[in-house]
DNA sequence: TTAAGGTTTAACCATTTAGTTAAATTTTTT
DNA sequence: AAAAAATTTAACTAAATGGTTAAACCTTAA
């Protein structure tokens, strides 16, 4: 039974140490560090739990390494995205598009993201370190030029752009209380994000707009 | 014989039921039911571990009754804002007041409840069915007549109210990583918190002023 | 063919942790 | 004050789980 290619990085082989490290994604993802158990990572991986140990050590080694992973993986896009030197209705276009783009093809990631911020903030930011923090100055500064050409409504930059990062995000942590509370089926849940890139757009610049 | 009432509620004696209760609900709030320790539980309770099976049987028991205890003190409020029939204008500002207010108060619990719902999505169904999911219909409706009388720019009712709940809660979720992206200290974040309510405000109703 | 290397496995060990119990202690009732 | 009831504790058990190991099993190349 031949597996599709689930590359990491590209010209990554199916190998051993490869399904290990998705199944432990996959688990570390749902479950979190202490509620993922190294069986039942072995087990997704259709493995035994004593190769987890012999490719990755320990628990705790495989987690740091998915942990690493994909945090390696969603800020540099960030970064990207926040600290260019575009036009800024054209940056924060981009970074809406590119936003809700790269959290609909990885739902779990914020909600992991989030999580480890808040149970081990000072790993995390080692973590981050050697990638290097987003810096947002130029952001905020594009925005208080803005004002000052009165291109914009004055807003603090900082709420500006918290307001933009929350609502693209927020809806994905949401997921399971939005199928409740507005009871929508898969399909709806799918229109309703889907319609989501264009709606925090005009939303935004409807809100930045000058009297 | 009989139990002291069981409270949530302020005016609770300092019994050893509820030092038990509290300090699960500060323990599983900040590591989760798996990371959460029966121990560390009763330690920080400054009492044995037996105890707390004593007085909930099983870490399972306890985990759900402070589960419930949040949640049952959660959803209502929100109920209660977006059922009203007040004018809609009043409804939102409400509605922001209302909930940054409430998670300034409990900053952990809405992480606590993304990761429930998230692991858990049946049981926490379960869990707020007895207190009554929140029928945003009215809301939604209101919106739509706005729109219609022309007073607000047209948006989908449920994108609106999805991105409200999104800029008051997301702020919260992501506190760790404002306080590195924005490098802001205690007292900056403080106020950027003190902010908010206002922020979110102008922000939504500049959006939804027409043309 | 066979020997060497890497790869895989089952069985095992040590530790942690939820949960139990019986006895000691404190509080309440008579 | 004595008996009864409620509360608290230390010591224990059973199960789960992270981690180890020695042997079996390929694959490959002389």
């Amino acid at each position: 039974m031949d597996e599709s290619i689930k590359t990491d990085r590209l010209g990554a082989e199916d190998s051993t140490e490869q399904r290990i490290f998705e199944a432990a994604r996959d688990i570390f993802i749902q479950k979190g560090m202490e509620g993922a158990k190294m069986q039942e990572i072995a087990d997704r991986a259709g493995l035994n739990k004593a190769l987890l140990h012999y490719y990755y050590r320990s628990k705790e080694k495989l987690f740091e390494m998915v942990a690493r992973s994909i945090i390696n993986r969603a800020i540099p896009v960030i970064r990207k995205t926040i600290e260019s030197d575009e036009p800024l209705h054209q940056k924060i276009a981009g970074f809406i598009d590119f936003y809700i783009n790269l959290i609909n093809h990885n739902p779990f990631v914020p909600l992991f993201i989030v999580s480890e911020m808040n149970k081990h903030p000072d790993s995390f930011y080692e973590k981050i370190m050697p990638i290097g923090v987003p810096k947002p100055q130029i952001f905020l500064k594009q925005v208080e030029e803005a004002i000052e050409r009165g291109e914009i409504k004055p807003i603090k930059p900082e709420h500006l752009l918290i307001n933009v990062v929350s609502m693209c995000v927020f809806p994905f942590l949401g997921k399971p209380m939005l199928r409740i509370v507005l009871s929508m089926d898969s399909a709806e849940l799918k229109q309703f994000y889907d319609e989501r890139t264009e709606v925090v757009k005009q939303f935004v610049f409807a809100a930045l707009r000058p009297d």
